[in-house]
DNA sequence: AGTGCGGCCTGTCCGC
DNA sequence: TGCGGACAGGCCGCAC
């Protein structure tokens, strides 16, 4: 599910509800979510306080007095705040109680998100090293894209959604910023002009700081840490659109599967 | 080495 | 109404 937009969503909200606040009880109802969730963990995290929420790539980093949880959202992930006894929910896999009385609740269906625990600052870095830069930083470029993609035969599509490349791109803002950047998400990434590199950028951070503003994008279950949805699927121009007409030129929105997934695109607006 | 694909899961929707 | 199959926002591990 969450793609940058939605994990920044979240950030923001569990930032106004959890900093400064201390966890006194920890609830794993499930021991195995996308990985196994070690029982030794519920009393190392018990009585820390959450000092920061921030967010790399698409994980959620908490910094605890002195330990870092990484959550990770997968396809149909949550992370929600709300009182005590109330709002429980099939799927809520994890609970923190806090101290003053409310719950955060990570739910997740498919079970594909997960929890990682580090001891210190270190082993938090390390586990972050394969990933590329974020795409609202300036290291973030045309010429960078252009550099990486030479001779690369892979399309521009599954480039661009490779976490080692750029993090937080996934298949709705791939498809939209494609779109945005007049591409075809099947062109080869290596043939693929640095003008157009600058223009598809370009079109990446706006859709993503768009998205933002919006408060994510909600097919069916994303919810922000409020358990509200978000807004931006009002502005999508492509996914999700096949067979509809484009709404630059009214030819018919294709859907063709890139990498075993829908990649949608308008084939007048994108060559 | 780079690339593509199946698999991990549950829920929902669509066609028969 | 029920049932099977396809599909869904991510990513890892394994083949070639």
């Amino acid at each position: 599910m969450p793609e940058l937009p939605e994990v920044e969503t979240t950030v923001q909200g569990l930032t106004r509800y959890l900093k400064g606040k201390s966890i006194q009880k920890v609830a794993f109802h499930r021991l195995t979510i996308r990985y196994p969730l070690p029982v030794e963990w519920i009393e190392k995290i018990e009585q820390q306080s959450i000092h920061t929420i921030k967010r790399r790539a698409k994980l959620i980093i908490m910094q605890l007095d002195n330990a870092y949880l990484a959550w990770h959202l997968g396809m149909t992930g949550s992370l929600r705040v709300s009182k005590e006894g109330e709002d429980k929910r099939k799927h809520d896999h994890i609970e923190f109680t806090l101290n003053n009385g409310t719950i955060l609740r990570f739910h997740d269906p498919r079970r594909f998100g997960y929890l990682s625990y580090f001891q210190g600052k270190e082993a938090l870095y390390k586990s972050l090293t394969h990933y590329g830069p974020e795409p609202l930083s300036k290291e973030f470029t045309g010429d960078y894209l252009w550099q990486l993609s030479r001779h690369k035969k892979q399309a521009i599509k599954n480039f661009i959604m490779d976490q080692s490349v750029v993090v937080g791109v996934g298949n709705i803002y791939a498809c939209e910023a494609l779109f945005a950047a007049g591409i075809r998400p099947q062109q080869p990434a290596g043939k693929i002009s640095l003008i157009n590199y600058k223009r598809l950028v370009e079109q990446i951070k706006k859709v993503l700081t768009l998205a933002i503003a919006q408060g994510g994008t909600t097919l069916k279950d994303f919810e922000n840490a409020d358990a509200k949805p978000g807004y931006f699927q009002q502005s999508l121009q492509v996914y999700g659109r096949e067979k509809k007409p484009c709404y630059t030129c009214h030819t018919a929105i294709r859907n063709n599967k890139i990498g075993g997934r829908s990649s949608f695109y308008c084939p007048t607006c994108q060559q």
